[in-house]
DNA sequence: GTCTATAACCGGATAGAC
DNA sequence: GTCTATCCGGTTATAGAC
């Protein structure tokens, strides 16, 4: 729900998170910020006092966001068969709603990624509730892989396609819209038939 | 092989891809080259017109070892079986290798996607040659996948571990240098185990 | 080819009027 | 809170001696 008359903290903001994702903390220029928010670029040190600051608060929001996503597919998932669902389609849905997610994450873990694993620890994220998840099943429908390497595989295929997605939507299907739109929406049932078929054993 | 006398450009290559990679284009400091490379900063002028220049002549030289390592996948393997393997222990290894190549291209990727799928465009690269190895196999013995959806799956399963590592290791493993080295010495052959688990069918 | 010195430029940050 | 004008540091790039 966007408001009609949103402030010039939000409006900085989302302009913000714009350029960054566009040019990276480094690449983005305070101007630009200015010119996306339609405002004049001292505004900018007025609500944040840097540049470094700025970057500070539109991270910190949207990395939020994402711990959020995690913690809501903790509370709704009582299996491991929902869980997988869950996860899957969570993260899917939030990078199809805001693309620019990965990328900001990842280019951030590249440049500072201390920030990035401080802001997990400190963000009460469980850990061993989501290694449990794939852990404490029946060992006669569940096939013995690494729980950890699960995982990464799971988010793995939910992220990566969107951190590629120039060369998926370039160079793959060669700018076809349409074409690329169907990878998308197909990606989540796909993700979850094919990690099922690989863990679960069938009768 | 070495040289003892390496050229100055060659040693400045060498030091650009270093700092780019650590930097990024943006963050890079043509005096950090300089001293990396051991030389003066006008130094790089006079080899490289500008550090436009510089980063492309890097960028490109990077690009091209890693569509080379996918050619060679191509033509070391003649089944889906071997193909699996190759391409999952090719990334892997060169990742391992080194490690920043991931992060370079992907912040190029999302930076100027346009040139990262110009050159992939030029550089030969077979596509339909690899749509093919995942689709012209049995069909009581493959189960009916996507092959475009498998060869994303698999790429991602590789690559994204090696951009995600420091939440991975700072994360996850807690700094434990010894888990987390445990944990990429088994992902390759995790990965083809979890794939072929998932796409051969089982008699 | 390699260096020192410096020019030219750019961008983040601040001062101060309104 | 928002603007215009300006400062100042840092960085790319060039000039010119050797």
């Amino acid at each position: 729900m966007v408001k009609k008359t949103e402030n010039t903290e939000e409006k900085i903001i989302t302009a913000a998170r714009e350029v960054f994702l566009r040019k990276g903390k480094d690449g983005a220029r305070m101007q630009e910020i200015a010119d996306e928010a339609g405002i004049n670029k001292s505004l900018l040190h007025y609500y944040f006092r840097s540049k470094e600051k700025l970057f500070d608060g539109v991270f910190t929001e949207t990395f939020r966001s994402l711990i959020n996503l995690i913690n809501n597919v903790f509370s709704t998932s009582n299996n491991l068969d929902s869980f997988i669902e869950n996860l899957v389609i969570g993260y899917t849905s939030v990078l199809v709603e805001k693309p620019y997610t990965a990328n900001f994450v990842l280019h951030e873990l590249s440049r500072n990624p201390q920030r990035v694993v401080d802001h997990m620890s400190s963000s009460g994220f469980d850990k061993q509730r989501l290694i449990s998840f794939v852990t404490a099943e029946d060992e006669t429908t569940v096939r013995p892989f690494n729980p950890i390497q699960i995982i990464v595989d799971i988010i793995s295929m939910c992220v990566f396609p969107f951190v590629a997605k120039p060369i998926i939507k370039g160079f793959v299907f060669e700018d076809d819209v349409k074409e690329y739109n169907t990878f998308i929406d197909q990606r989540s049932q796909h993700i979850i038939e094919f990690v099922k078929t690989a863990i679960f054993i069938q009768k």
